[in-house]
DNA sequence: TATGAATGAGATTTCATTCAT
DNA sequence: AATGAATGAAATCTCATTCAT
């Protein structure tokens, strides 16, 4: 069947282009962002970047799309890593850290987005934190200490959680803390949450670590 | 004898130039903003502007230093408002939220500067982020109970601090979550930080609220 | 499958514009020359100029050496035409009075490049004016009178013939003197470079016309 | 008389403009030159320059008038140095090395002038190269060999001089050659020109010489 | 007379997008 | 489907000149 190969080798002509503009987008911005030279890094023609995607803002939005589901992935994995919630939080912190490590240009993209100034991208971004949230939101539904919040001051917590721990990733490497530093600080952020949370958990936590 | 402009005038003119440029760098970002629409809507020729500014990336970093002392001070007038360490937070996450909400031109600038590309402005952004986790700091070593912490500590707290506060209204904004909502999250969030932070203080905080 | 651009017609294009570009240079100089005009003049988009010529400076420098190319082919032709070397000089002469007569578009380029102030410019017109001494050098050594010369007298020689000629044209022009005039005193020209040289051949010219 | 002190205030302001505008614009050209700099540069506002001079075009010219007196002036002193034919031709190839070296600046405003694009500039350059043309002329008709030539015989004949002392220097100058060597070739310019002109005075010169 | 703040026309160059092949 | 030559809108910044003081 020439149909899946021929759909095959699109398919991977597509993820080429997504990968190359968001190393771009991120290095560059999106104005500054040469998508002449993103076709010319994919191995393409200009031209053919239009068979693909509509224009530059749509391009932006599919990749922008593209890095929200591998981060994604790796905040899912993170949460349902550990036996207790204090690890999950330490394992959440710390997926932080590896993506702002390693995947610094995803980072910078989807914060450009979020707060910046094109709306179309922010709600796409936004939606993408909304996940966060739920995601994290789930976590401490699951968790007995939790139980009495009602949907509001979970959502609230949840984002709270969220902002102790992305937030504060991103503003301390703006602020110069190398990655090693931030990794050893997941305990402290951990411990701060659950206290924060007032879960009888958090003691346990403390036990598990020899305070 | 030369023509005596007023000094008076001649500051006039330049805050108003900062303030109509903060308010389309806001709207547009950087590149998409254009300096000639700056200058009609200040009431002034395209080549005035650059009488008082270098260039378009100066007029921006210029701008950004306004807005940033303007935050500055009311975050500092917070800081030192309350009694109590709690008042103080509360007053904190209050400012945030106001600052969000009748100045959220003045943040998107910031927040565009600081997780964007241009590493001029990113360093322009930071230092000012410095300066707020230098208040916090400050506020939190006054505090009897963080009395024990060492300087990298009192800093990670801070910086714990400043991310469930500005980064939460941020966030929560982004969200879609109503100025009066998040007014009335002051006191949890407080407790979130107390609770996190450890200290005594916390408990006397809930009893001032009658809890 | 790519568009297959016609070599001719891309290398046709080019010759346009650097034609119409030495007549607008030639006509307005440099700075004052608008590249949109040449564009336009040539037929073609105000972008695709800069698919030919990196920039204005660039095309310039091409222009420059297009034309050179052009006046050197004819100097040689003129150098090599006669049996004497009288007849060559008059010849040469006659060259410059139908280039400044018929080329004085180009001839106004290259004396701006060569007394004007861009360094760069000036080198490059510099360097046909040594091709054209050399040039004139090559003919000199020939002839057996100036057999006893050393290089430098030889290339001070041919700088001075060079001087009443090419310069003398442009000179005259200058004033006014109508290429008629101008090419009527070719054999006079010639007689004066011939004594001054002090070559046997010059009474021999003299009397080829007949004095 | 405080009218006096005022005028010469004055014109000694003026002078001013034009030395810096002369140095200026030989530097830069035309259009690159920037009337706002002649003025900080002269000690003088910005406004000032135009109570002297109507617009830029006319600074220029009369900047151009300014050097063409001092050039012209040595010209004739030149030219009414020496005893002999010989000698008087050699001062006149040695004024221009000198003037070539020591005023290169003016050299280069006149000589843009001339073969640059503006008409109304062009005309004026050429009304000194006019006055050359005259002072040469008048030492030719003076000397007893020309006495037979008609008058524009003498003109051509005199053009040609210029062309061999004026533009050999600074087409010698353009390729390089130091002022040291081109004044030693004095000597046989003058030799070049006498035989070319076919003078008897040619060989007393060489004889004065000692060859 | 002298000043210099203010003005705004003007031109190069970039780059997203089109479309003929 | 793929290509890349061609297009032209758009914006920063300079600087000659004016004019209120």
């Amino acid at each position: 069947m020439p149909k899946i190969v021929d759909e095959q080798t699109r398919e991977a002509t597509r993820q080429r282009i997504l990968r190359v503009a968001a190393s771009e987008f991120a290095r560059l911005g999106f104005e500054q962002t040469n998508i002449n030279l993103i076709a010319e890094q994919a191995g393409i023609g200009k031209g053919t970047i239009y068979l693909y995607f509509e224009n530059k803002r749509t391009l932006f939005l599919e990749m922008l799309r593209f890095i929200a589901q591998a981060h994604l992935r790796e905040i899912r994995a993170a949460l349902g890593a550990g036996d207790s919630l204090r690890q999950r939080l330490e394992a959440l912190f710390l997926a932080f850290v590896r993506l702002a490590e390693q995947e610094s240009d995803s980072f910078h993209v989807f914060m450009s987005a979020l707060y910046g100034v094109n709306r179309i991208f922010q709600q796409e971004a936004a939606a993408l934190l909304r996940e966060y949230v739920a995601a994290i939101a789930h976590l401490l539904a699951e968790s007995r200490a939790c139980g009495a919040m009602n949907v509001s001051e979970l959502e609230a917590s949840a984002l709270m959680v969220l902002s102790v721990t992305e937030s504060y990733v991103l503003a301390a490497r703006v602020l110069g803390y190398p990655a090693s530093v931030l990794a050893s600080q997941a305990g402290a952020v951990a411990d701060f949450v659950l206290h924060g949370l007032g879960t009888s958990d958090s003691h346990a936590g403390e036990r598990e670590q020899g305070k």
